[in-house]
DNA sequence: TCGGGGGTTGGGAGCGCTCCCACGGCGGAG
DNA sequence: CTCCGCCGTGGGAGCGCTCCCAACCCCCGA
């Protein structure tokens, strides 16, 4: 099933078929509905193979999820990003793949990088769009307000009228967690934290960071933690030494993935939307793709408080 | 860049070149250093377009996950299988579709599908492989030992002498939840479950189970969950009704997902490997398209008990 | 010495499409 | 009425590769 057969259905040319597929200008109407109508006829779908070798774009759009560290990524944030960027991309095909070097033949990138530093999505020798804001390049990029998501939760943890307030930070090449500290810093301008102890963006690694806050700020009352997973190991913490939560410390976590709402007390957090994070991007890239000129070269993302009884 | 241009650096022709970028039968030692040595000085990548093209594959296969109703999937059982498929595919590109009638153009297809009845996965024209067992279809599939899995928690539950076991039985038409169950039954066979509730796959359905569990069952002492999600619900019930766990009533989980280390009590519950699903299924599937003769219909991955603080 | 065969290599054809140019027919202007 | 220009259409070229067949060379046996 190819051009030329439709063609002879409709009894046109080739040339005409293809014009009615693609943008097709200047095709008379009774031209047209003729094609159409022989393309339903044989449920013609054109040879993806073909249409990029003769043509000058692949309709495929790789998807990298660069996922060096072990599972940086909270599983709902990644599944929520693919599935926003799958949904937003327009009939184009997508390509997952996890090293960009694998990636050729696609118009364009999705890279979901938890890394500031990355290099790699410099390399692709196509338009890229980034899922969260890198930390050098100056690549287009979509993200949650992180830095507002953080003076909501400073702003909050004021409002519970907490004055020791200690931050576990995650790693500080980590463009999400930088931005969001900067928030809480900016939301405490008047009182600094009490103590801020970098962490990896595990449980453990929180229950560690907890630990050590702990240690030098004895009389902490408030714990802003950089994502949940960290959160969950300060509660776990706070609870093994019977710290109780709210009551002596309140603790704020950021995500507002599902474990904020099934641990013991439910976490207050920021909620962002991976979902929209992914289609957002996608939407971006495609318009990119597609010409569209004067398109903004980063695109923030709503971010939104919600309390549980952490706080 | 392209093969002519690879033959011309390395004194050869096209075709030479070919050969040796595939399976390359009949090329002498001397050529083939010095086409490879041709390829990697100039970098050389082969288009893909041109090879679906001209051959006979794509070296493309497809990711299908059917994902019908509203999230069914543990977002990390997906990040999992995800990962795993990827790295078991062998330097295919993966596609990722939500709707199989996107997917063309693919040498074969990986489908991801809770529903056991899917009947999509036959439209496609390719050999597919299916992550987790159809109900209803011959298809070749990878699942875990969902039936040792449960039949694992039923032993579980006589060990700690419970008498008036329960089941929050998941939906009727996945069978992963059909297989746990009936692992659990088989356990149980001398003394079956007090009460069996079916329920969707949600912590609220969960919770709404245990309560009409409770409704019937009042003196049960044992809960045995389809999924972790379905248990967490089950706990924050029992919580609400003052019920302890694990001291009048033991509960199981099936998954171990994050949640189930989260919760509290935590949750006892029979550990599945996605990312190994994911890249045993992407492996038979290679293995299909390799032409390798006598390959399973089914795999089945081992499960493994989880003991925690909630039995 | 000559012919035959196997191991290597080269080049043509063609995959299905897009792009571009050329061609025909029609209408308006001169 | 003729010429020009435009709209709509057809067909050639060629994208980069694989596949196939033919050509070649060298070594062996007769």
């Amino acid at each position: 099933m190819n051009l030329e057969e439709v063609a002879r259905r409709a009894g046109v040319s080739r040339s005409t078929v293809s014009r009615v597929l693609n943008g097709s200008t200047g095709v008379s109407p009774a031209t047209r509905a003729a094609v159409e109508a022989a393309v339903a006829s044989l449920r013609y779908l054109p040879n993806q193979a073909a249409r990029s070798l003769a043509g000058t774009r692949t309709d495929t759009v790789a998807i990298v999820v660069s996922e060096e560290r072990d599972r940086v990524f909270d599983d709902a944030f990644l599944t929520g990003v693919l599935r926003g960027a799958t949904s937003g991309l327009a009939g184009r095909r997508a390509v997952v793949a996890v090293n960009p070097r694998e990636v050729s033949d696609v118009d364009g990138a999705l890279v979901v990088s938890m890394s500031g530093h990355d290099p790699l999505p410099r390399e692709l020798r196509v338009p890229v769009v980034l899922v969260g804001r890198p930390l050098s390049c100056g690549l287009a990029y979509v993200d949650s307000d992180n830095l507002g998501g953080g003076v909501l939760a400073g702003r909050h943890l004021i409002a519970r009228e907490r004055r020791r307030i200690g931050v576990l930070a995650g790693p500080s090449d980590v463009a999400a967690c930088v931005d969001r500290v900067a928030g809480l810093r900016r939301a405490l301008s008047s009182s600094p934290p009490a103590g801020v102890i970098t962490c990896a963006l595990t449980p453990d690694s929180g229950a560690a960071a907890m630990a050590s806050l702990l240690a030098s700020v004895p009389d902490v009352d408030g714990v802003f933690c950089a994502t949940d997973a960290i959160a969950i190991g300060a509660l776990r913490y706070l609870a093994s030494v019977g710290a109780r939560v709210p009551e002596e410390v309140s603790v704020v976590g950021f995500d507002d993935s599902l474990v904020a709402t099934v641990c013991t007390p439910a976490l207050t957090t920021v909620r962002q939307s991976p979902d929209d994070l992914g289609n957002t991007a996608a939407w971006r890239l495609v318009a990119e793709l597609a010409g569209e000129p004067d398109l903004p070269q980063s695109i923030v993302l709503p971010t939104e408080l919600v309390v549980r009884g952490s706080s």
